[in-house]
DNA sequence: ACATCTAGACGACGGCTGTCGTTTTATAGA
DNA sequence: TCTATAAAACGACAGCCGTCGTCTAGATGT
């Protein structure tokens, strides 16, 4: 019965929701995900165990709910907008994207181990990804006809590829260089949208 | 205590996991995957439950080497092989994924209902691509300096999101026409290792 | 201030999970 | 052929899952 999540009027709602990320990212401070169970979180949250469930179909939609939320959180904190093929918004999204990586892994301690159930990490952001380009490149297939979902689509799954694979295989390069190396790959894709001229130049520089 | 899935000599661990990796697909042609229970699993395969945490941790690593599993037959039935950034083996790959999706929604119904899992299932086959790939990119970092790992996950993840999309809003076009796209959404990508002269002949054709 | 609505508390239920130790069976190698 | 190895069977266990129906309390709107 969990009601949709974004944009809830009742506060007692949004603190339910809140207590129960809260209690979530506490645990997995020292546990990994799937050592975590459902009477757990409702413990910390000093809340009923029936009523998780009045929210949240099960800890996956929790862990869900939370990625996207602190995803987006972060993207608004910095005024991260998708707006049309800029490289530097571009950039702007890779950048938000490692650092989300790093702030999980660190401090908020998200995927402390690597559980089975990263995945299940990985689709939330790439939704997340997914939401801000969409933004910037409209999905109507208009005069190229090639239909602006697909390049979403393409370009949120290799942005997080890309900086997952950089991420998992640390020490390589620093951020900056990774993220220049990134946009470069991603302008082609972004670009066949429309607005190709400004894209070629750059993609052709040094 | 699963041993390693690939290569495994004894014929009755081949047997055994042979048996359980089809009683999934059996189970999976009527109910979701979140609603078959391992106790299901192991009865359709006439083997005791105790005896399928010997070879997968949990029913989600069933899934995951199923779908590997899958893939990679799929894959190497039309000795699909990418060797090295021509078009047409991207485009291989590329049909191969689609018609995997295909082939699991309807005739094998890995995935017959939309599961909160299906990011289990995306994770593999993005895995499997990516396998397919780095054959072909060699993932020294040579003189190019850009890291051949880097390519291919955002191009694996790409392929795989771009299908993806396809896939789900089905109808939008046909098959044919939306792998000639992705491959030109590809080719950039999967170029910038190194021999950029044909593709970017190919990428401005009409 | 009041009546209404509804989130949340609570206890209980059957079913599934993951693990353990022991016993049986069949393959692999000498 | 015979023996050592190891896969699989089996039964049992505590613990967690997801759901249900009922009841309380607090927020909402008049």
């Amino acid at each position: 019965m969990p009601i949709s999540d974004c944009e809830v009027r009742d506060p007692r709602i949004r603190r339910t929701r809140q207590l129960l990320q809260g209690a979530l990212q506490e645990l997995m401070r020292t546990k990994s995900f799937d050592e975590v169970s459902v009477q757990d979180i409702t413990d910390t949250a000093t809340v009923n165990r029936a009523t998780f469930y009045d929210h949240y179909n099960d800890k996956f939609a929790l862990l869900d709910a939370m990625v996207a939320g602190g995803f987006h959180k972060l993207l608004s904190e910095r005024a991260v907008r998708y707006d049309g093929s800029c490289p530097s918004a571009a950039s702007a999204v890779i950048l938000a994207t490692s650092d989300y990586l790093l702030q999980m892994a660190s401090h908020e301690g998200v995927c402390q181990k690597q559980s089975a159930f990263q995945p299940l990490v990985d689709g939330a952001i790439v939704r997340a990804i997914g939401r801000v380009l969409a933004e910037g490149i409209p999905g109507n297939e208009d005069e190229t006809g090639l239909g602006g979902g697909m390049i979403v689509a393409a370009a949120s799954w290799a942005i997080y590829g890309a900086v997952k694979e950089w991420f998992d295989a640390q020490g390589r390069c620093p951020v900056n260089e990774m993220v220049e190396r990134v946009t470069k790959l991603m302008v082609p894709v972004l670009s066949a949208g429309g607005a190709p001229e400004e894209m070629h130049a750059l993609q052709s520089a040094p």
